[in-house]
DNA sequence: ACCGCACCCTGAGCGC
DNA sequence: TGCGCTCAGGGTGCGG
């Protein structure tokens, strides 16, 4: 669900609710494929500790505590980060929101999903963490502790160039689109805005990295950089399950220039958008507007 | 070193 | 109502 500008826009408003604040309890669900820590350490090494920070390297968060330690979160596909008292429709099943009257607040309450629930000693407002796929994950590091997944990955796409995409591009033979998405060449992009990205700067997806040529790829990088930024303004985009942790949808989505258009026009010439597979992934384009 | 693919998990929406 | 299918902003790990 989440790219860099969901991942950030969460990040500048929970940090309030968290930076500061002694944590006091920690409820979990079961240990899962989600908890890369399990449950039991979380909770005795975050009990008493106090948060003084929190980060973003690409799609993933970064909590500092005092002790040194950190907590690396990443919110996956359905992740949702955000606090108490917050009301919003994305945080229900279809059924819960079935069942609703129409005109009904329809305040969270923590259900199976909602695999972190932190609460403080100053008795404000809780925390929470809901992943309904479970792709999300929760890392503890201890001081000092290298962590393998925030190593490898490559440049922030906030501040790609066009010369290191070019370079990046060179003797690859996988689809351009395919290299937007390695998080090891450019940290934070997904499926939809290097979709956005791609029809920017005038290229096909499918196409081989390697025939990219340099201008193209200073077209998509200043692209790339460009759908960041406006996404960040705008609150990310709310498609499915994205809500920011104040409950409110982002904007971005009234902004896609293909992604998920399949069969509507291009806003530039009118042609119908294309989807096509790549590598397991939907990919969208203009036919006529990309070569 | 690189590439493609299977897989992790849950729910919504569709046609029948 | 229910079944079976496809789809979904993520990433890892395997064999070739």
């Amino acid at each position: 669900m989440p790219e860099l500008p969901e991942v950030e826009v969460t990040r500048q408003r929970i940090a309030p609710v968290l930076v500061g604040r002694r944590i006091a309890e920690l409820a979990t669900t079961p240990q899962s494929y989600f908890f890369l820590t399990p449950p039991n350490e979380l909770r005795a090494a975050l009990v008493g500790q106090r948060l003084l920070s929190l980060d973003r390297f690409g799609k993933y968060l970064v909590a500092g505590l005092e002790d040194d330690h950190r907590l690396l979160l990443h919110l996956g596909m359905t992740g949702q980060l955000f606090s108490s008292g917050v009301v919003s429709v994305r945080l229900l099943s279809a059924t819960a929101r079935a069942s609703l009257a129409p005109e009904a607040q329809a305040e969270f309450s923590p259900d199976d999903h909602t695999h972190l629930r932190i609460a403080f000693e100053d008795g404000g407002p809780e925390v929470f963490f809901r992943d309904v796929r479970k792709f999300g994950k929760v890392q503890l590091l201890a001081p000092g502790q290298a962590s393998e997944r925030l190593d490898r990955l490559g440049t922030d796409a906030l501040e790609i160039r066009g010369d290191e995409l070019f370079e990046a591009t060179r003797k690859r033979s996988v689809a351009i689109k395919n290299l937007l998405l390695d998080q090891a060449v450019i940290a934070g992009t997904g499926n939809i805005y290097a979709d956005e990205a791609l029809f920017l700067g005038g290229v096909r997806p499918r196409r081989r990295a390697s025939r990219v040529s340099r201008q193209e790829c200073h077209r998509i990088a200043d692209a790339i950089r460009q759908v960041m930024r406006r996404s960040i303004e705008t609150g990310g985009s709310s498609i499915s399950d994205y809500v920011a942790p104040d409950g409110s949808d982002g904007a971005y989505q009234d902004e896609r220039r293909v992604y998920a258009r399949k069969n509507e026009p291009c806003h530039s010439c009118g042609t119908a958008i294309k989807r096509i597979v790549i590598g397991q992934r939907s990919a969208h384009y203009c036919p006529a507007c990309q070569r």
